[in-house]
DNA sequence: GTGCTTGCAAAGCTTTTGCATCGTC
DNA sequence: GACGATGCAAAAGCTTTGCAAGCAC
């Protein structure tokens, strides 16, 4: 982790950005709660534990950053918040979600299921792809376990 | 169009929902618009011309009550606005978009590019799939041209 | 009359912005 | 001392909600 933290100060200081108490403490939440997609409130909270006096517009202003460089991603799964997923080291790409309807639970999948689409789309649509979304919505192994159970 | 509208509406009164006037004028004003992935705003905008007296609230509502019944699907490109889209006619599933990142555009392809994804992540990941989101950001045909044409 | 629907205004949320202050080089 | 970064509060969206009025059956 401290490597991570490491790579990402030198990724601050390569755009003269500072990696400040404040900022650290964040990258710090995120790295803590990788798999989390932790919206902006809830990194807040997280780092107010840390850095009580730490105000959310600088969340917000931290988490933008580290959007631009592209240290994080901002997702939305429709639920009218933003939720911020630190890249995977060397990623070239971001993951994929599956949503379950039932529960709430968000599972990654990083493996890379849209190589094939993705050139289908560069030559059939000349989309130049940079980068891509994809979630599923549906139901869960658990919820689909439990709903066995409670019709048995 | 009146067909699709004329389906619209019994599939509301199905569910024991009117067609009301208000609600007839937003459907209209999607099917006439319907690759536009128009915003909340938009919707109300347009509807304002054909009945000036609506309020935004009604419009939210209409959308709403659409989404619920899946005529219409809510989107969310990450600029903080949802955006409702029609189902295609029978479509089983969400259509892709390809959202280019230079001038903005949205493209839409209703080809089923996930079958063989689909079936992967039910085996793999145990996952039971309804939907799916899938938005590709990149550089459209038209500014990959416009570049060409700047540079040389 | 009962119950759904509407318009308006107010409220609620998340996110952004203004500004004085603080820290660092 | 300059300049970026911060905290607080205010403002700015977008969306939802409360409520009285309207409409349909």
């Amino acid at each position: 982790m401290e490597h991570r933290l490491e790579q990402i100060k030198k990724q601050l200081h390569a755009q003269s950005y500072k990696l400040t108490p404040q900022r650290e403490a964040t990258v710090r939440v995120l790295l803590e709660r990788e798999t989390d997609h932790l919206s902006a409130e809830d990194v807040y909270l997280l780092v107010k534990e840390k850095a009580p006096e730490i105000g959310l517009a600088t969340v917000y202003r931290t988490l933008e950053l580290l959007s631009e460089l592209k240290i994080v991603d901002r997702i939305n799964f429709g639920d009218g918040v933003s939720r911020y997923d630190l890249r995977k080291e060397g990623a070239e790409h971001f993951h994929h979600h599956l949503v379950c309807t039932e529960c709430g639970a968000v599972e990654e999948i990083t493996d890379d299921l849209l190589g094939d689409v993705e050139k289908l789309v560069e030559n059939h649509w000349h989309f130049q792809v940079k980068d891509h979304r994809l979630t599923f919505h549906g139901i869960c192994k658990h919820c689909q376990e439990t709903a066995i159970e409670s019709t048995s």
